[in-house]
DNA sequence: ATAAACTATGTAGTATAGTACCAACTCAAG
DNA sequence: CTTGAGTTGGTACTATACTACATAGTTTAT
């Protein structure tokens, strides 16, 4: 695969998969005799866990320690531990959102509360209280 | 309450609260004749709901829109759409936070399939394929 | 009164994650 | 064989969220 058959179907923009590849979040990148970058196919997948990665909220440092596993060669038990560990962080974000889901939960509660009058005067609720 | 107080009170670095205090992110600071800051009680619950939001993935300028909706004199229904928002960012957020979780502990069971001895081994897994 | 602790402002630097632009090179089609 | 689309590396710029420092003024305890 080419540049633009990476850029199309993981629709990514051309600099933002060159800063990955310098931070060594891609796989190897094979070239052409006159310096194109061949992609392997597993790209698209690489490409794909990044995003869930990022969306997930972690940064590319903690992506590529998972990424780089097979190529640092790293036991599996050192694999699995790394693993469990993001799954870990995962369970805490998980609670931070809940928590942020219950503050606006009741505050969207409080304002209806208030009924049609009330949602249309000035707000003063707050959510800070949580 | 003074500086000291809110620094110690709310476990945040001095500067970092300064942060937040230009960033607009901090009820209304008094100031002591001399020019010592003199905060409000509530400091302490928007530093906590700062962190809440921060730990749930929303930039300060997200986490501003929220904290300023008294100042800005929006209405209340303005103040629930704004809320509802951002619980379906919350929503999607949790999506990817569950995918992540999925992948890793597959990962995770695929490592520990290997029993003792594959542990032990060099890691030849990928997180890539979702 | 003076030292220690506390506070103020301002400026600069760091890390992360891109984004934008450029001049030069390659390649396929008319 | 030239034109245009695609690609290259390099540099510079942006935004976010701090973090570090420097210098000066204030308050408190001895």
């Amino acid at each position: 695969m080419r540049t633009k058959d990476i850029l199309e179907k993981a629709n990514i923009d051309r600099e933002t998969l060159r800063f990955y590849e310098t931070k060594g979040l891609l796989p190897k990148i094979n070239r052409t005799d006159s310096g194109y970058r061949i992609y392997p196919e597993d790209t698209l997948n690489r490409i794909q866990f990044i995003k869930t990665a990022k969306g997930a909220g972690f940064t590319l440092k903690e992506i590529k320690e998972l990424v780089q596993l097979k190529q640092k060669s790293a036991t599996c038990r050192i694999g699995r531990d790394i693993a469990a560990k993001k799954r870990d962080e995962i369970k805490l974000k998980m609670k931070a959102l809940k928590k942020m889901d219950k503050v606006l939960s009741s505050f969207i509660a409080a304002c209806e509360d208030l009924g049609e009058a009330g949602l249309r005067r000035k707000c003063h609720l707050s959510f800070d209280k949580l």
